[in-house]
This record gives structure tokens, sequence and C-alpha cells, in this order.
DNA sequence: ATCTATTTGTTATATTATAACATTGCAATT
DNA sequence: AATTGCAATGTTATAATATAACAAATAGAT
């Protein structure tokens, strides 16, 4: 299971996410011969900003504030839909919202544990459960294409928040680890 | 695993379909002493006209066929979120649609297997599944709430007309059994 | 019959997303 | 450097999905 949840809810040098993020952007693009253009990495590195998925006029907003000019919906969708064709990002279906994904060109399964109180969305890439998936399409022979897996419910933080007092473990208060934003579990 | 895959997916006396969905609404609704009026019951039956999940404006087109006057979206919307909150349909967040539920009234995850293909969506309650979900859950202490999964792929007519002649089983043309919308495998 | 709460009607508008066409700008070749 | 062609962005308008706010109607209880 790869997962970046522990360094979505824990204090971490966010800088280092962003950088990471867009150094790997420039990479692929590279790779790809894409062009990653002033506005693409702008909403790239606007998504990487929080652990928070952002919706697309939120984006557009904060685009306007970034760059001192505003900037109409089909610019951003297009930036958008250039980064979720490389990967770059993710489409959360049940928010109308994006998130950058924290593994990018790696063939993974787009599972996303969202917190209903703070916001914030954990990427879980988890093998078992592609293998579950696959074999209960075969099954019903169902050929199998893609899929969005979104779990809602509390973070480690807001669960703890949200606990009767000292009820939870102090599992999640331990430090984080490198490497750079993903742990193997 | 439950499932009314076989179902959507053969030919059936579907109007045994709808009846049974509005039967189980009713007493379901007697139950939990809410009212199915006109409406409500419109907007149910037409979510299982088909086995194709509906936007919120295809019901309001035909219901306004179904009843010959014309009914704002508030309305439709209304209605949807009273079946919604009794479990009698679920919403698919990636179509922006709506769709019976086969299982109103048990306890279950809702995954579906929607075909890109001809639009299907069939509903399975996968228990192994939902332990796995709710294991990796625990692992990153998620404390989960409520999920949204949706498959995409072919579904078994589709995928029959897609595959090279007769590279496929036969399997799936076996009969549909009782009882009325489901089995279990 | 009256009262109350629920449901529906009505109007307006918010939010998310795309179509269609014009313009700009990069970059490859001459 | 000028030309050309394609990719990217700008611009305007509008489609598609969803909700807010308040008024009217209706069912069910007393």
């Amino acid at each position: 299971m790869l997962t970046n949840s522990r360094l979505v809810h824990q204090p971490h040098d966010h800088g280092r996410c962003i950088n990471a993020a867009l150094n790997r952007a420039e990479e692929l693009c590279a790779a790809s011969k894409a062009r990653l253009t002033p506005t693409r990495k702008s909403v790239l590195q606007l998504l990487w900003q929080s652990h928070q998925p952002l919706g697309a006029y939120q984006l557009q907003d904060q685009l306007a504030v970034l760059t001192g000019k505003s900037i109409a919906p089909p610019t951003i969708y297009r930036a958008i839909e250039f980064l979720l064709g490389l990967g770059l990002i993710h489409r959360i279906a049940s928010l109308n919202a994006y998130i950058g994904c924290p593994f990018p060109g790696s063939d993974h399964s787009n599972l996303f544990m969202i917190c209903t109180e703070c916001g914030s969305a954990a990427e879980v890439a988890h093998n078992s459960l592609n293998e579950l998936l696959q074999k209960a399409s075969d099954k019903a022979n169902f050929t199998l294409q893609s899929q969005a897996l979104e779990l809602f419910g509390l973070c480690p933080n807001c669960s703890l928040s949200a606990a009767p007092n000292g009820a939870l473990s102090t599992e999640s208060t331990k430090n984080p680890e490198s490497p750079e934003n993903s742990q193997h579990d």
C-alpha cells in the first residue's frame, strides 16, 4: 500500500512537497515532449499549495491573485485537462475538485480518503484492493477500464479532535519519514 | 457478493423489477412514516424504467412527459433528496446521475460497474471489499463514514460485442434466476 | 373546521463546465 | 531573419447541474 496519508496529515516542509511535485512534472513533460507552460505550471503549483482539492473556480480566483490578471474558465479547464492527461493531477468526482497526484507516472488506482471536516484528501495506491476489484469485475464479466474510488470520513487529525478525550492511540502523531512524499506500508 | 449485475445485463421481465422496487419503497416509507407522494413515486419509477442512471434534468423531461405538466428543478431535486435519504436510490457522482437501489434497507457499500458503452450501471455489495476498505482506513487512522466507488468499463453485453469473434465464454448468457432482482455469488 | 407541518410551486441565481471562433506565440524550416 | 504551421491562450457566449428564498397548497391531527 503506497500512500501520502502521513505526509498529508502531519506537519512537514510543504515547500519541498511543492518543489518535488513541480520537478517531477518538468521531468514527465520533458519525457513526453509536452510543454509545461506558465499557466499549466501555476495551476499545478496551486493544486499543491495544500493537500486539499480545489475546484476550477477556486483555481481561477487564486490564479488571478497569483498572476494579477483574470483568466477565463476555458483556460483553467484546459490546464486541468492537460495535467489530468499526464496523470499529474486527479479529479475527485464527488467534490468536483482537483488535486495533485503524489505518484505521477506510476500506474495506480485512485483511492482517496477525503476528510469531511478539514477537506484534506490523501491518496492511496492499494494493490490488493485493485486485485479485488479486478476479480469482482471478472466475475461479473465486466471489462474494467478505470475507476473512481472515494472514501469520506475523518482524517487522523480530525478523528483525534472529534474523539472523546484520550480514547485514541497516539499512533498518528509519530514523525513523518523520508522519502519526499510517500511511504510504503 | 450481492449484485444485480445479471439482471441488469440480461433480458428479463422488467415490469417486475419496477413493481418490486415500488413495493419495497411503499413498505420502507410506511415503516419510517415517510410519504411516498406522487412526485416522489414517479421519480422513483422513472429511475427504474431502465438500468441506466438518469440526470436530474432527464428526470425533469421525462416527468413532464409522464404527468403532462412541466416541473421545475427544485421539485426534482427534492424528490431525489428524499429518495436518497431513504436509501431508495443512489447518486453516481462521476455521472451526476441517479439510479434505483436494488437493495434498499440493507446496509451495504455502493460499488457500481458502469458501462462506458451502453450506460448501464450494476450495483454490487461486496463484503470483502468493504472489509478491505475498512482495514485500509484503520491503518491510515481514517474514520470511514461513507464511500463512492465507481468502476468504468464494458458490461458483459458490450464486452461481447467488442471482443474479437467468439473469444469470450458464453458464461454470461445463461438465464437469470429468481429471486426478484438480486443474486448471491 | 381549524391548525400545523410537510410538500410543492415559483422565481431567481449559483456553480461547474464546454462550444466556437479569434488571436497570439513558439519553433522548425528555409 | 522571414515564413509557415501548430499549439496554446484569449474571448464571448452558453450549456448543464444544483440550490436559495419565499409563496401557495395540501395532508393529517386535533
